[in-house]
Order: structure tokens, then C-alpha cells, then sequence
DNA sequence: ACCTGAACACCGTTCAAGT
DNA sequence: ACCTGAACACCGTTCAAGT
């Protein structure tokens, strides 16, 4: 009924399944997600998905991959001068977390998993390239991006799960910000003195500066190793 | 049959429900969690659950809570000096990967998901507590322990996770590895230049050196931070 | 207040059978 | 080589009914 083959009949392929299931992520949310559903988007019945994939967990690594689809960590003609090495890195980390944030549902879902395909390949090796030509050596290359990139994955995964039941049911995320700082601030202050006083500091920074400022931890870090020598 | 209400019939309490779920994932697995067997571990029907729990999300959001019962950053009886923060912190930080890397499976169901409850207030007060006694000011400590924890969270959950389908059917953790450096070092050189001759490094150093590299950046980011005066 | 029984609308997966 | 139909053993959740 639905589904990508009416126009073009060529086959099925195990990409054309991924797509489908990252569609219908976006569309539907985590739950949206089935064998059953996958199968009706690309026009077939949930039985036959299993001639292409072993299983659901490996359709889901399929949609790991296909994540990546059009993603380039520096933007297209941007050339990486050593001198500006630090802005180069922010600029990656920040198209970084903006392409994982266009893709929430899928990063709840997919969250951790990493079974490079076709489509991750491309990224990564631009990423490295990007990395060797700023100046920094194989191992802090491949330690480096390691550490950045687990921190933006991890870092947009707790920014796409919603704040609390609050957020759930219809408050904006700003009232549920609210929320939680009249939760935190009317703690017995006795027992939890450090919570009470901070609950300013722990719920007034927007996603943005704390981004910022972890980003800039991170990039004076490198920046120590930088001048050690190291690099 | 099973169940924990055999002994002192006092009734079931939403804390009861959340270690039974916790018990449940670590025995059997992330799909060992159901509404079905997390009644049958505190001896009632799948039903009856919902009396205590709106739904399995908020059943979930309990377990996270619970996974912080009998945290602590520091060992107990340790003092935080201000000369000496930089190994505080670092303890603090392998401490909370120790204590996460104990509940594997907890970590895959549950990354992300942020519900503190009574159980992790504790923990979370005692953070702060030995931040600010360390020398930080309070939207470091705040902003400072946010970028540590969610790096350290997503570090644990990409170290949770089978790296690789080969690791999924019975191949070692090292067997796996090398596997993946081969497909590395196997890809075409023309178009991964980089991937290829990186293929060492980016599988080379185990999860420990990983989680020190990144340690060792944010520390030094830190200590950035406080030689500016900032703190 | 707390629990049960039975049901509803789904799941993932298998397997013989079709073409 | 690729797909279907039908079935199996499960799910989460609801709801009237019990005590």
C-alpha cells in the first residue's frame, strides 16, 4: 500500500530497510519502530524482512549506520588551518550535536550502538583526515575524536529525552526547567544544603552554554597536550 | 510463587518494584525486563502493577533512581584537600565508571534517562559537597560535574554495548577487536587513507586508556579554568 | 487500599509454501 | 532469489470484579 517500490521496481535492498526504519523513528517516535511497520513502509509483509536481516537488533545497526547519511563534521570548502586547530574542532563538535539533535528519536533508540557501514565510513575518515591536518599526531587522532564524540553522543542523548513527566505531558521545556529548580530549592536544606544553594546554577544554563562550556574544557585540554609537546 | 513478600508481609512498596526490575535486567538481560516478570518477582500479577506505577516508563524512570543505591563518589571516610583535587576528581570520576560498569545492562536501558529520587539525591549531594570543598565556584561545580558525569555515562554505555556482532556469538572481546582492526586495515586504501593507517591506534588502546586519555583532557581543562582564576 | 482474571491490540520470529 | 500466510509465544495496558 504505502511504500518506496511502486515507482522503480529494483529490488529490495538492507539500506532501503534502514531508511525506512529511520523514517518511521522520526515520524513515529521509539516506539514507531517495528518489524511490522518497517515492513508496510517499504510495501511487503514483516516476514519478508527477515531474507534481508538476521534479526530486529541487526536492522537496528543497519539504522545506526544510515544515521550518517549526509553528515560532514567540517562544512563543505572549509579547509582545516592548523593555526585555527581550536575553532576548527568547535566547528566540528557543534555540526556534530546539531546533526545528532536533527535526529533525536533515533539517538534514544540507537544510542551506544557502533557498527560502522557505507554511509559512517565517509564521516569518520574525514574526521581523522580533518584531525592529522590540524597537526595532532595518530594516537591523539584517534583518542581525541574518541573522547569528543562519545561526550557529544552522550551529551545529545540526555538533551533529547525529555526533562522529566513534567515535559511529558505538555508543560514547555522552559516550565519544566521551573519545575525542577522549585523541586530542587525546597529540599530539606539541612539534609541536602549543596542542592538547595545551587539549584539556581544546576538549572539555569541553557543547553547551549553548557555545550560551550564542556566543549571548551575539552578543547583546553587538548590545548595542554598541545603544548606539551605531545602532539 | 517467587517473589519477595514471602518474608514480613508488609506490602509492596514503588522501591520494591525498582530493585526488582534492577534484579531482573542484570539477570537476564535488557529484554529480561517485563511488566510480566517484574510481578512475578515480587510475587503478584503483571495487572497489579499498575496500581503502584502508571506505566512501565515511570517504572523505568524508578530504576534509574534505584541503580544509585549505595553510591558514593569518594570512599567513605575520604577527605577532599583543595591541594589535591585534581586525584579527588579523578577518583570520583573512576568510581562512578566502576559503578556503572556494574550494571551493564541497567546502563543500556537506561542511559539518558535523568528522574533523580531519593537514591540518587545522596549521591548527587555529596558531589557537589566535595566539588565546592575542593576550591570550585558554584557554576563550575554545577557546569564542571554536568560535563564530567554525561562524558563518563556515555564513556560506560559505549563500553557496555558488544562491540560488533562477531563479539555477540561467542568471539572474546579481544578476538572481536582484532577483527575490527583487520576490517580497518582491509578497507581501500585510496579512499580511506586515513582509517587504513590509523587502524592501530583507533583499536589499539584498551577501554582503560581510553577512559584515562579523557579523564586526563577534562582535568586539564579544568586546571585552565583555575589557573585563570575563574574558580 | 490493593490485587486478580480475562481480555484487547499488539509484538518478534519461524516455517512451510508459493513464484 | 524473494515473498506470503498463518501460526507461536509473547508483550503493555485496561477494566470490571473481588477482598
Amino acid at each position: 500500500m504505502a511504500g518506496r517500490r511502486a515507482a522503480g521496481n529494483t529490488s529490495l535492498t538492507r539500506e532501503d530497510l534502514a531508511d525506512a526504519a529511520l523514517r518511521l523513528l522520526e515520524r513515529e517516535g521509539p516506539k514507531g519502530l517495528t518489524m511490522r511497520k518497517v515492513a508496510a513502509e517499504v510495501g511487503v509483509q514483516a516476514a519478508s524482512l527477515y531474507w534481508h536481516v538476521q534479526n530486529k537488533e541487526e536492522l537496528l545497526d543497519l539504522a545506526a549506520d544510515a544515521l550518517w547519511e549526509g553528515y560532514s563534521p567540517l562544512p563543505p570548502g572549509l579547509v582545516a588551518a592548523p593555526d585555527e586547530w581550536r575553532g576548527c574542532l568547535a566547528t566540528a563538535a557543534r555540526r556534530l550535536r546539531a546533526h545528532l539533535l536533527a535526529h533525536t528519536a533515533a539517538v534514544r533508540v540507537l544510542a551506544g550502538r557502533f557498527a560502522p557501514g557505507a554511509r559512517a565510513l565517509g564521516p569518520l575518515e574525514e574526521t581523522f583526515g580533518m584531525l592529522r591536518r590540524l597537526g595532532f599526531g595518530p594516537a591523539e587522532t584517534a583518542l581525541g575524536a574518541y573522547t569528543v564524540v562519545i561526550w557529544v553522543q552522550g551529551f545529545v542523548l540526555h538533551e533529547a529525552v525529555p526533562m522529566s513527566a513534567a515535559e511529558e505531558r505538555g508543560a514547555t521545556p522552559a516550565e519544566a526547567v521551573e519545575e525542577a529548580r522549585e523541586r530542587l530549592a525546597a529540599l530539606p536544606a539541612e539534609r541536602y544544603p549543596h542542592l538547595v544553594a545551587l539549584a539556581g546554577e544546576l538549572t539555569g544554563p541553557d543547553m547551549d552554554s553548557r555545550f560551550e562550556f564542556g566543549l571548551g574544557l575539552l578543547l583546553d585540554g587538548l590545548g595542554v597536550l598541545r603544548e606539551a609537546g605531545a602532539v
